[in-house]
DNA sequence: CGCGCAATTGACTCATATCAAGATACGTGG
DNA sequence: CCACGTATCTTGATATGAGTCAATTGCGCG
């Protein structure tokens, strides 16, 4: 079985080209896979919250860095049990097929955003994206507390923190959202705000 | 067994949201996958030289349009074909989820690139990313030929196609590369380019 | 050989980045 | 529980890389 770990707002769970010995899944909190250049430019691939796995897929070595954003508890199994799973299960094969499919075709959708989207609808593609894909309410107004920084935003985004502020600072003054506190807005209506992304 | 269709350049193979009724393998020529936007902004998501293929793994319906770029023969295959062989043959699965995760890696890859390099960074890892995954030599000059448009590349690289030709113009005044024909070209200096690019 | 489309080049604009202050929320210790 | 200090976020001013608009060039096809 898995061994759980605790893992701090900040600390590193696994470093890009590491070999693939673990696959994990996270309990409680939230993480980020991220991508990093040399000068410390950074891609944030994905986050993960409760529930939600990596390291299932890939090749041998980890092809991205994880990284706690808030206090958090992670699952930990060895990957050759999952190897040895595979083999003697076709059906868990044909499962892990299908999250493959789903994980590439989110990532196309990303690349589709990174490529061609303006700072507008890219904040609005993460804050509407972020709700669906967790399959929230969409009538009416929708609470919705993000873990990460808009540091975090801005690298997953492709953009700089400033932009991520003030694109959302504009969607306040048009009374598309809220903001509670920092970590925590409304979308007073998520339906206009999806419009905005664009969604293709 | 596949049916054998001939595609002229420009022709639509399949169309973003089709059901996915079929597996396709490219025996001569080259395509493009593409997302579009509905006001016609595109995002390349790849392309494919003979011997690739498309539609072995995703949803219920295709995530990409494909078209031809050049005159172009592709095999098609019914997809039940394919789920058959799978629940027959498990080693079959596991190909295809090394597959899927090379592809995962590459739009991870195309991610970074996508949301964090200069433009003169995405040429340069755009030429020698297109003769290092076919296994081309590396050490001295390059001669590569390009199957695909301007056009196609600034939307593969999320530039646009002036962005491009002035990149290649300064490429070629720093004696990078040699402009041989609109298609063809020679790295000069490979491994310079590749430092351009700031592999990670 | 000339026509037409793709590519290149040039001038200028604009969205987003960068640089630089402030403001605000959050944790900490008194 | 409140005040303080600090990191994070927001806001403002300016810079700049890439986009846009507009010719011009030149390759490749008929």
């Amino acid at each position: 079985m898995g061994i759980t770990v605790n893992k701090a707002a900040g600390q590193t769970i696994v470093v890009e080209g590491d070999p693939r010995t673990h696959v994990f899944r996270v309990l409680t909190g939230a993480l980020r896979l991220y991508k990093a250049l040399a000068d410390g430019r950074r891609q944030v691939i994905d986050f993960l919250v409760a529930g939600e796995c990596f390291g299932l897929i890939g090749p041998e070595h980890y092809s991205c860095s994880v990284e706690a954003i808030v206090a958090s508890t992670v699952a930990r199994y060895p990957r050759g049990n999952l190897e040895s799973a595979l083999r003697a299960d076709p059906e868990l094969a044909m499962r892990l097929l299908e999250l493959a499919e789903t994980e590439l075709e989110r990532a196309h959708d990303q690349m589709l955003l990174l490529g061609r989207k303006s700072a507008e609808e890219k904040v609005a593609a993460f804050l509407t994206g972020f709700v669906r894909r967790r399959g929230g309410q969409f009538d009416g107004r929708v609470r919705i507390r993000l873990p990460m920084s808009r540091q975090d935003m801005a690298d997953y985004l492709g953009l700089t923190i400033e932009t991520v502020s003030r694109t959302l600072t504009r969607f306040r003054q048009e009374g598309l959202i809220v903001l509670a506190t920092r970590q925590e807005l409304i979308l007073q209506r998520p339906l206009a705000l999806e419009a905005l992304a664009e969604a293709s």
